[in-house]
DNA sequence: ATGGGTGCAAATCCTTTGCATCTGC
DNA sequence: GCAGATGCAAAGGATTTGCACCCAT
């Protein structure tokens, strides 16, 4: 399933991996132009979607308008402030209880293979901020 | 905080509630036109978020590249179909332990005020499909 | 009359695509 | 030599914005 992957794209999972953030594509772009210079925008989005396709990485969604990626592959959390928008790693392993997922999957008759919990709340930063 | 909504928002926010599916804005724009046929497409942006604002609606985004209004305000969670990304509701309430959102919120300091569950599969019609 | 809402069209932003070229094998 | 990858620029699509106009107050 997983084609090995040339220069570029390894200079992509690696920034994507590296980051602690979720960085955008254009992000991305920025980091790997110092080990690529000669690298395109649409290549990196080109890589970015073969990676998350092949199971390197993951794609995040919220509200803003941009799409991040999250080199953690392993199913986690993320917790959302709700004022400055930062989307974080949650950092510890949240386990539901079984009966809780079999309930949702008899509900909706879906076939579920993972799940997020998605927590929304104000961050540290901006909590401060609101406080002033 | 809610302020009063006029005719075209009425419009918007009714559309919005009694979609069973989660309109998109130009979905929303195609039904609202019937009630008001007047009504531009960037009055509905501007209507939605407003709406969203206010705390009438929700916004959701996931894979694709467009935003999901849901007029479904108490909390509750989504799954979504990783074959065809149909977005449903679950029709159960899954209430997590709250030591469990205690935890998370130890472990990023974040002051949590919400939370969604995303529960990712196969939905019965794309099963139906893979199948044959 | 006055401030906010509105429609239209243009602009913006992220992302994708066409295509000629280049690369590694 | 060839298949796949690449860069560039142009296209695409969703959303936003500028602006003149209209409406309710």
């Amino acid at each position: 399933m997983k084609t090995k992957l040339n220069a570029n794209a390894q200079a992509v999972l690696e920034s994507v991996r590296l980051s602690t953030s979720h960085p955008t594509a254009s992000e991305v772009y920025d980091t790997v132009k110092t080990a690529r210079p000669g690298i395109g925008l649409a290549s990196v989005y080109r890589i970015l979607h073969t990676l998350v396709q092949q199971g390197y990485i993951q794609e995040i969604r919220h509200s803003d308008d941009t799409c991040r990626y999250d080199g953690h592959i392993e199913r986690h959390d993320h917790a959302i402030c709700t004022a400055c928008g930062a989307l974080l790693d949650v950092p510890v392993n949240i386990t539901l209880p079984p009966d809780l997922l079999q309930a949702a999957a008899d509900a909706t008759g879906m076939d579920l293979s993972s799940h997020e919990l998605r927590l929304y709340g104000v961050c540290p930063r901006c909590a401060l901020v609101q406080q002033q």
